[in-house]
DNA sequence: GCCTCCATGTAATTGGTTACATGATTCT
DNA sequence: AGAATCATGTAACCAATTACATGGAGGC
């Protein structure tokens, strides 16, 4: 049950509503556990019926705030402590990658090439998140531990922008 | 609907009964797109209705072996001309990542460890495949492929592993 | 005779996507 | 006045997991 961690992990955090959780879901995790507003509200009721979340405050226009209550708190960490992670990765453009064959070899190679413009301008975008000036990734044990997973999103990205052009390469003297 | 396409594309190659194909999402389609026979099954039933594979022979134990009808050639391939990729990736183990800061360091620290641990013995894994000299990766289009789509696995595992002891490192001097 | 692997299927439940539905506030 | 954004929710459908259920063939 990852999305209910997920919500519990970042209203430990600070408290939001449904509505900061889904853009949280949109931006920063959208890369690890991507995640619509359809899906998180109701999550937000059960994990209210649960007594791992409470409302904590209100807006305009409706909006509810929930913070997690102790019993949630205690969840995350026990989830992080004694779950095993389920290393399950669906990726649909590498599942593509294993039937490519089946295209001409010059469509085969543009695919890849497509995919390695994709992953460095994904490298881009997150380089850009690292240096823009107005955040100190050092100022909370959150915004370090961000700093660390947007790492990992540059790294894997660039290993498959260079995986792609190698594969571009490999195609060329080998069709 | 990446599990049908999945499914077409492993047929394309060559006729499997469900049971082949289920050990091939298993194996080599594991770390892109696992799927069980459970799912397998219903979904061969459909793509026979659809005129995108037939029955073409039977084995022991009641064994029905598949392959693509020349309607289900065309749709692999258009699936892989037309249909933009699905860039959604889910990966748990990252999810948690950013939650790592609800633990005491050191148990952050060694759950890092841990993943850095597991990629490296991925990348074993893969490597041990690529080196297992019964296999010819430049027999067939289909092997040069798989043999590429083995690369991407090295290379995004390595680029993890490498990731994940760049974190315990970093928060060795910045905890 | 027993164990392992081969082989197929269905049912119940959970998780996720897409579409439907509504309305308040703020900015220009 | 109109557009963009904030804000919440439900319903229908599709996809995936887990559990249930069965049995044949081959090796030892």
């Amino acid at each position: 049950m990852s999305l209910r961690h997920g919500i519990l992990g970042l209203l430990a955090e600070r408290p939001r509503s449904g509505y900061d959780l889904t853009r949280a879901f949109d931006s920063s995790l959208a890369d690890v556990w991507p995640a619509s507003h359809s899906q998180i509200y109701p999550e937000l009721a059960r994990l209210t019926a649960d007594g791992l979340i409470e409302q904590v405050g209100e807006g305009p226009r409706g909006r509810k705030v929930f913070a997690t209550t102790d019993a949630g708190d205690a969840e995350v960490v026990r989830w992080l402590r004694d779950d095993p992670p389920n290393r399950a990765v669906r990726d649909e453009s590498l599942l593509r990658g294993f039937f490519l064959w089946l295209l001409p070899t010059d469509e085969a190679r543009s695919q890849l090439e497509t995919e390695a413009a994709w992953h460095r301008a994904e490298v881009a975008r997150y380089e850009a998140v690292v240096a823009d000036g107005s955040i100190d990734w050092t100022a909370t044990p959150a915004a370090r531990t961000q700093r660390i997973m947007i790492e990992s999103g540059i790294r894997v990205r660039r290993a498959l922008a260079e995986w792609a052009k190698w594969s571009v390469d490999r195609m060329e003297h080998d069709p």
